[in-house]
DNA sequence: TTTCAATATTCTCTATTTAAGAATTAAATT
DNA sequence: AATTTAATTCTTAAATAGAGAATATTGAAA
């Protein structure tokens, strides 16, 4: 019983890579050593934790439960060691991003962190709040900006609290339906005649937002024709540009083109981007974070 | 960056001791490697964990706030071991119950465990259902055997899993009003004159079915004068002995006592007994308990 | 088919770390 | 003042981690 907390950062790495050598080099020690110490691991567990099939690695499915654990273990200690130094940020801090939060607000606020204390090591990962809100939960990331669910206006707190999370309005986001500039001008929902909404996949917070000004405009939503999925704000534009989609996009967002031609845009609704965390998570490296969003909203709003 | 999961042990029991002899005892080794190794964890977190003033020892603040995570990390970490050996029951099983479970079901449940698995360290602290299910979910259990809530009947599934736990029904308790024998036959609720009803302290499932059972009765609970809290079975019955409370007991533990002689029950209401524990801990302790359990109905009812 | 490169592993050696025991220090008790 | 108790320091032996060279096995290239 004496598992370090080196052999599970030693774990994890290969288990990404997949390679003794690359997680070597990338931990900056020599491939026997890693060998060594998984086998040691593997031996102190009981368990293969890789199958070796022809000088390739891959995860034996006891090596994936374990995985699970190994990051569990490490997110938990993480968290100890900043708890203990609550003046220092410092450590990691795993930032999870809706796709529009991450393209219209992060750069910068990230840029100023990470000037004023370059030794926390900042990771961002997107997705739909949904998700996010889950991988929260699940320690896979730390904290997440997300839009509150539709419906959850003014109880947001308490819909966080029940999944032993908390957080607080960051962002005030106008979302704006945009049209092709040929468009007819339109006065309702049921104006808008295009060919397909273009959207992220399900899951997305705009997107249920964008449907339900459909439905209170008196539209069915399913009346219009293809829901087309696309993978980026500038797939939608160029959707948009096309002329045959509209799509639902944050203002913020839109003020990032270069040169917002060929389109029109009509506002839909504002919504606050929330950023949430773990009850507890109280680290002084997620407390900087806020305090630069905060500092930011003295100039840019909310 | 080199904590070692001995190491957290270690610091967890000369915690627990707050002495440096004692736990070097308890866990087999020398006094002066104990100290050393504790240095060691301090300077690793550049924090003091232990405040040592005139040679004895006490938690600071810092080593308090670690405690918590060392032992969540210790959880995590042997939850991983068990999952990875899904034949084997082994390592630790941390058990919760309501005082009444302890006495009347467990002993037998557990010994036949033990008989069985003598491997696996089995562990049981009492208290009532609510702060049970509250360590669960804080991990200083891994199950435990609670009443549910009043007015949660048929809903036991759902309510767990808005607190992230799961659980069955495993034992039927057949809830008694225990009278003293001079107390005149009652027919409802309104009957019963004693002066004051005995139970544990508030947070006992049972006492809020007394209460719950006179209020139907059209009784308000808040006219039988005192509620006197006892800290024991055994006490309880004393107290109805005299004459003076009338109490409430599952029938098993009533049958634990060599001779019911000087007291009266009326039944009150039947109630399930759950075993609950946090989804995901699938681990074999854990199935070899319910199985153990289930093997139990079969020879003493539900 | 043979050769070469890539890769995990094994082996050996050295440096580091861990653990025990003896000696030391400091307070509390007699 | 002497004794007991308890933590720490010092010293030494054993265990462990890590680097580097050597080995074996596979996949790709000639």
């Amino acid at each position: 019983m004496n598992i370090d907390l080196k052999a599970l950062e030693l774990f994890c790495t290969v288990a990404r890579e997949l390679s003794i050598t690359l997680a070597a080099q990338r931990l900056g020690r020599a491939p026997s050593n890693v060998t060594t110490r998984i086998q040691q691991l593997e031996s102190e567990l009981g368990v293969s934790l890789f199958l070796r099939k022809n000088k390739r690695l891959h995860l034996s499915p006891e090596g994936e439960q374990f995985l699970v654990y190994a990051q569990k273990i490490l997110s938990v200690s993480e968290e100890a060691r900043q708890i203990l130094h609550p003046d220092k940020p410092g450590g990691s801090l795993r930032i999870g991003a809706m796709e529009s939060t991450a393209a219209s607000r992060l750069p910068e606020a990230l840029a100023s962190y990470h000037r004023k204390w370059p030794e926390v090591a900042l990771s961002v990962t997107t997705g739909p709040s949904a998700p996010m809100l889950e991988a929260v939960q699940a320690r896979s990331v730390d904290c997440a900006f997300i839009a509150p669910a539709v419906g959850t206006e003014g109880k947001e707190n308490s819909e966080l609290s029940s999944m032993g999370l908390v957080g607080q309005p960051v962002f005030r986001e106008e979302l704006m339906l945009v049209l092709p500039e040929a468009h007819p001008p339109i006065t309702s929902a049921a104006d808008v005649a295009v060919g397909s909404l273009a959207t992220f996949r399900p899951g997305c917070t705009y997107r249920s937002i964008a449907e339900e000004w459909f439905r209170k405009g008196g539209v069915n939503p399913s009346s219009i024709p293809n829901i087309q999925e696309v993978g980026s704000y500038h797939g939608m534009i160029a959707c948009v540009c096309a002329g045959t989609s509209a799509c639902v996009i944050p203002k913020s967002v839109i003020e990032l083109l270069h040169e917002p031609v060929g389109i029109q845009q009509i506002p839909l609704k504002t919504i606050d981007t929330w950023l949430v965390w773990r009850e507890n998570y109280d680290t002084p490296a997620l407390r900087e974070l806020i305090s630069i969003l905060s500092g930011a909203h003295a100039t840019q709003g909310r």
